[in-house]
DNA sequence: CCCAGATGTCTTAGCGCTGAGATACATTGC
DNA sequence: GCAATGTATCTCAGCGCTAAGACATCTGGG
């Protein structure tokens, strides 16, 4: 297998052979391997007139319990983007009327951020061919590789500090107001 | 040990209960920990004066044969992005001194790009930190973890080159135009 | 030789994100 | 009560990228 970081690692050895680059073996192809997912994912979005950015907001207010909504705050720690970004995913989708924006009832600075029907249909009805082509994207492998590869992201995952928020430490306070994390999954 | 994809899975498994979402264990990890490995990159990036886009353009100078020079089109394979892209690295580096721009002597379309001396003095600096911060992402895994998880990245990758979309469901609009392009020969 | 299509570079409009900060409300300690 | 601090949302300028396309130049088949 010579792939592209095989390239870079031979010129690496000629160019700079004190440096030990082994490192970029594993952190380039992630970040190529990342791209040609996030285009190939893409795909799937535009086809049923959506992007990454709605994608993600949409499945996770999806996944939360119904009557699918979850504030501003939980969508930012869900998507690991920031609240400006949120701001403007939400604007673009209650333009669309696919979520809607309501004033929190218990909390004054708070919104609820809820799908629509047709938010809920649309998001439901892409949902099925963007599993399908993560399946693909991964079809090269075997179940066991499939497994391992998983195991292996997630101990890295843990290890930069990425924490479940509702789970691990147990350090939970009574409503646990933390359900839905992680984005495009 | 249930990091945010698992909590992702379990919510889908009572949502969707008709979906395998399995893949999700894979490209959600992937996903994130790309994000993540990225910011933690900038970093030391940004402690050299220097973002992402500019070290990759400068770094993949640095490792080509002397007097490390480039075409803007074999910039732009190497790190897929598009032209236009390019064209906009190298007007900034091109500003800063970084990189020069000079016409092609064998083909009147093309330019040259090299490092200068303050380029290459910049990226010769820069590398030995970025691939420190490398190994310190990698910490968590052993040798033999780091080496499968490069070889199956490595698998999906050379997948991914080569079929570049056209299989699966016949249902998805079937273009397959560039998006898997690998800077391979 | 000439033309049609391929290729290389650059241009520009538009998009989504970040980072900094403004504003309003909530919470805590006293 | 009240000030100090924390939290939630939104605003906005700036940035880098993409998509589409404008040109110029190259290449190969009549």
């Amino acid at each position: 297998m010579a792939d592209h970081v095989d390239q870079v690692l031979a010129q690496w050895a000629v160019r700079r052979p004190d440096l030990d680059v082994s490192p970029m073996a594993v952190i380039g192809r992630l970040s190529r391997l990342s791209r040609l997912v996030d285009a190939e994912l893409r795909r799937t979005f535009t086809a049923h007139g959506l992007d990454a950015a709605s994608f993600d907001v949409l499945a996770t207010l999806r996944r939360s319990d119904p009557p699918h909504s979850l504030t501003p705050a939980e969508l930012m720690r869900s998507s690991m983007v920031t609240s400006g970004a949120i701001t403007q995913r939400l604007d673009r989708l209650e333009a669309r009327g696919l979520v809607s924006r309501s004033p929190s009832a218990s909390d004054g600075r708070s919104v609820v951020v809820a799908l629509t029907g047709a938010g809920r249909d649309l998001i439901d009805e892409a949902l099925p061919d963007h599993v399908a082509t993560e399946a693909r994207l991964l079809a090269a492998l075997t179940e066991g590789e499939r497994d391992a590869l998983a195991t292996v992201l997630g101990t890295l995952l843990e290890s930069l500090g990425e924490q479940s928020g509702t789970s691990g430490k147990g350090e939970q306070g009574g409503k646990g107001e933390q359900s839905a994390k992680d984005g495009k999954a």
